[in-house]
DNA sequence: CTTGGAATGTCAACAAGGCTGACGTATCTT
DNA sequence: AAGATACGTCAGCCTTGTTGACATTCCAAG
């Protein structure tokens, strides 16, 4: 199992365990860098990274209710309400009930919470650029391969859904 | 600046603020997959993600002081000594007081804490090694070098410290 | 040999952000 | 009319991060 070049070759050294070690500290430190600029920011502020994910989210499906929110997010309502109600009370977010089912609740972005979204993702968006940039467009396609196979189902199905929208 | 294919033509057309967008929410989805299966394991014990993080460090440099730890982790020292307070207790880390400089520990895996790091590491491993051999060598390759990129100035010195050590 | 600084550990207090369980209310659906 | 669904909320717990303060132990420089 720790060397599968023995039933392939050459072709499969890249699915040793010292490989996939490597990989695995990759993600470790990569992910460090992807959360610490936004992190930067909403340190100065009352705000954490679960604000920075609710405000994302909302700014990519403007009208979600709270329940789709849960899914994609993968929280306890508990844990997001928590996030949402002080996100409302600063005047961030918008929930308006629905019009066909009046008990969903819709959640739009204030200008105010798409100033603050914008500064987090712009920060973020940043830093993505210049690894996209540094590493060229193939190894970008490969980058998004290997995170896409990395998914679990559903979370999977939670990010097609948005992968192919219009912003 | 939304759009970088007015300076490059289609060249650039992997910097859009789209393709940034999507790249950014595929770590997000990635990463839960990432950790998913070590933190199942974890949760039914009384240990959670941060004694996965240490232990695996300490497997990965046997004999690394405290310090070393603590820069690889980015965490504080009372953070990570909570951490391994229960790791010692319980028998699964060695602390082990330096020959030369005695005011260092020096940290083991025992036995037993060799055992459940080789449960948490082979069920991460499964993950990465389906999604590489779903994406392919080239395709890793490129994931790889996207994330190194990504990393900051000191958590890259980190990663390249550990990248090329045998185990 | 004394003293300053480095490495480590520990106590206390606190906050973010997860979780479960229970309950209430409004609203749809059957 | 009854049950299911969507949402909010209260209470309490856990992990894991933070700061600040302080003790110990040891190395090394004066």
């Amino acid at each position: 199992m720790a060397e599968p070049a023995a039933t392939g070759g050459q072709a499969l050294l890249f699915l040793t365990d010292e490989q996939l070690r490597k990989g695995i500290e990759a993600m470790f430190f990569a992910y460090r860098g992807f959360t610490a600029d936004p992190d930067r920011i909403l340190g100065d502020m009352e705000y954490g990274r679960a604000h920075h994910r609710a405000l994302h989210f909302i700014h990519r499906s403007p009208g979600t209710t709270v329940n789709n929110l849960l899914s994609i997010l993968g929280v306890t309502k508990q844990s997001l309400n928590r996030v949402l109600r002080s996100l409302i009370a600063d005047g961030l977010v918008a929930s308006r009930v629905g019009r066909q089912d009046k008990r969903e609740r819709h959640l739009h972005l204030t200008d105010k919470g798409s100033t603050l979204e914008r500064a987090l993702s712009d920060a973020q968006r940043d830093r993505m650029r210049s690894a996209y940039r540094a590493a060229g467009p193939v190894a970008v396609a490969g980058f998004r391969q290997v995170l896409e196979a990395m998914m679990d189902h559903d979370m999977r199905r939670q990010y097609d859904a948005l992968k192919d929208r219009p912003v």
